[in-house]
RNA sequence: GGCGUCGUACCCAAGUGGCUAAGGGAACGGUCUGCAAAACCGUCAUGCAGCGGUUCGAAUCCGCUCGACGCCUCCA
């Protein structure tokens, strides 16, 4: 295997640089995960196929990859904590909606969700990470965390909770080009806060509350930790104190991540990531997704109820490069639906070929495997997945160019390139077993057999109004029809 | 007010100084098929928001204009 440099834009160079892990070889990633209070959306899901990515192009790479992906089950505050007064926790407010009417407490609720974006995140193919902690299960190192940052002279108590103070960290603004505090909040419309802290950037470390639904003892009573110090905390214990890589949404880089680099710079005196990386958001229709709007997704809605293929979605959410952002419309999900299906033929066009067992060698091994270096430079380019997708492409047109008549050893060789495809884009087969799930009728695979059985003695007979009216009606049905040189298949069509 | 991104065909999108401006979707014509579907073949941007400039040479660099968008405020 050919050496190769894995090149990603950094976001506090705005540079594209090698990824370099300090261990040769071995990646050490950290990737913000989501606040389990409600189902995760596709936009969501945009990021984590990022990290998922950046998995597979370093697995392909031959790298050992230490992956961690944070589950935010306590301390996200609706309002920023900058202008804290008044802020409520995310889970509770969920607890009180009337979605959260199904749950006994704030504990169900956040079990309830983050199992919920387990599944999605099996649906949409990605890697799982090494460890996916909690927040909740992490709260002795915070506080630990929190206590040595007072001591370091670093923080400081107010009568409603522990403050990071940002004029003591040199640095802080590095990252977001955030560097001064006091121009951030001219011409921001009001800013509302706490009049106990320092300076309104000095954000939460711990807050006191007695009356919230999830709270724990620490030395300045009951309470619980802000939003930034569990990933501070939950990445140096997993991972150790300088990761090779950070990734999140864009909407992170400021407040969350600088503030996790002013924690954890200022705890251990290292750097606190080589690497950052920030993917765009995602818009619907040419505008923005989110939940205020109401213009959202879900992976639950689109796969489940919409029975679109997940692997659709997924193409359909990686196809435009995670530095851009990204136009999510139902012609995108259209497109990707047909592309995604091309593999599949293909695969199907493979096994059988392997199963007719002709001899010969056209050499197809050579055209495909020159064509996945060119799809893994690609990606090692920047994750630049426009490109790497249209070489995997132009291998399906490799593939249906040597047809049925493929010998065993072409099939073989399509069958290895579409397993290597798939395990740097994932878009070809899933790689899970599928899960049952509760919403919408099951196809009764015997009933359409028996259709298909009835609209070939038609055809036999010549009867092909009787068959065509079979085709037209298991169409209607979302069930299309064709005619193969291996007999008569069928699929669901998705979207 | 601060910070940042982008404008390439009907749609998505690659290309960041130099061969014919990748690839996909849609559309149209053809082959195959009882007819379809899938597949294959062919057609589909003398031009890259506009105007200037630099250069032997620019979609690519510089300036201005117009337009779209993001973060700083709930959000990945």
């Amino acid at each position: 295997m050919k050496t190769r440099a894995f090149r990603l834009t950094d976001s506090q160079s705005h540079q594209v640089k090698e990824l370099q892990p300090v261990d040769k070889g071995h990646l050490k990633f950290y990737s913000c995960g989501p606040t389990v209070y409600s189902y995760a959306h596709i936009g969501n899901f945009r990021t984590f196929i990022t990290a998922d990515l950046i998995v597979r192009t370093a697995e392909a790479l031959g790298w050992k990859v230490s992956y961690v992906s944070n589950i935010t089950d306590v301390g996200h505050l609706t309002q920023d904590d900058m202008a804290d007064a008044g802020g409520e926790d995310k889970m509770e407010k969920a607890l009180k909606s009337k979605e959260g009417e199904a749950f006994a407490n704030v504990w169900e609720l956040a079990d309830h969700y983050g199992n919920a974006f387990k599944s999605d995140w099996k649906r949409m193919n990605l890697r799982l990470p090494m460890v996916w902690p909690k927040a909740t299960q992490h709260m002795r190192e915070q506080i630990l965390a929190v206590e040595e940052l007072i001591d370091k002279g670093h923080a400081y108590e107010t009568p409603t909770g522990v403050y990071f103070n940002v004029s003591s960290f040199e640095d802080y603004g590095k990252l977001s080009g955030n560097r001064d505090q006091d121009q951030l909040y001219r011409g921001v419309r009001e800013v509302v806060t706490d009049e106990n802290k320092q300076h309104p950037s000095d954000f939460a470390l711990w807050k006191k509350d007695e009356k919230h639904l999830m709270q724990w003892f620490s030395p300045w009573g009951w309470g619980f930790p802000g939003w930034h110090i569990e990933c501070s905390v939950m990445a140096m214990r997993y991972l150790g104190e300088t990761l090779d890589l950070h990734a999140g949404g864009e909407d992170l880089i400021f407040p969350h991540h600088e503030c996790e680099i002013a924690q954890s710079e200022t705890l251990t005196g290292k750097p606190f990531a080589n690497h950052w990386i920030h993917t765009r958001f995602l818009q619907v229709d040419g505008e923005k997704m989110s939940k205020s709007k109401g213009n959202f997704y879900t992976v639950r809605g689109l796969v489940d109820e919409e029975k679109v293929d997940p692997l659709a979605l997924r193409y359909a959410l990686l196809a435009v490069p995670y530095g851009k952002p990204l136009n999510f419309t139902r012609q995108s999900l259209r497109d990707a639906g047909q592309n995604v299906e091309r593999f599949k033929e293909c695969d199907r066009l493979a096994d059988s070929a392997i199963q007719k067992g002709k001899e010969g060698d056209d050499g197809l091994g050579k055209t495909l495997n020159d064509l996945y270096e060119q799809a893994l430079d690609a990606m090692c380019e920047d994750l630049n997945t426009s490109v790497a997708i249209a070489k995997a492409l132009e291998g399906t047109v490799a593939i249906f160019k040597a047809g049925d008549s493929m010998s065993k050893v072409d099939g073989e060789a399509a069958k290895a390139y579409l397993t290597k495809i798939n395990a740097l884009l994932g878009i070809v087969r899933p790689d899970y077993e599928a899960e049952e799930t509760a919403t919408g009728p099951a196809v009764d695979e015997t009933r359409v057999q028996n259709l298909i059985d009835e609209r070939n003695a038609a055809k036999k007979a010549k009867d092909y109004a009787r068959a065509d009216q079979i085709r037209k009606d298991l169409d209607a049905e979302g069930i299309e029809l064709r005619d193969t040189p291996e007999g008569t298949v069928w699929r669901l069509k998705s979207v």
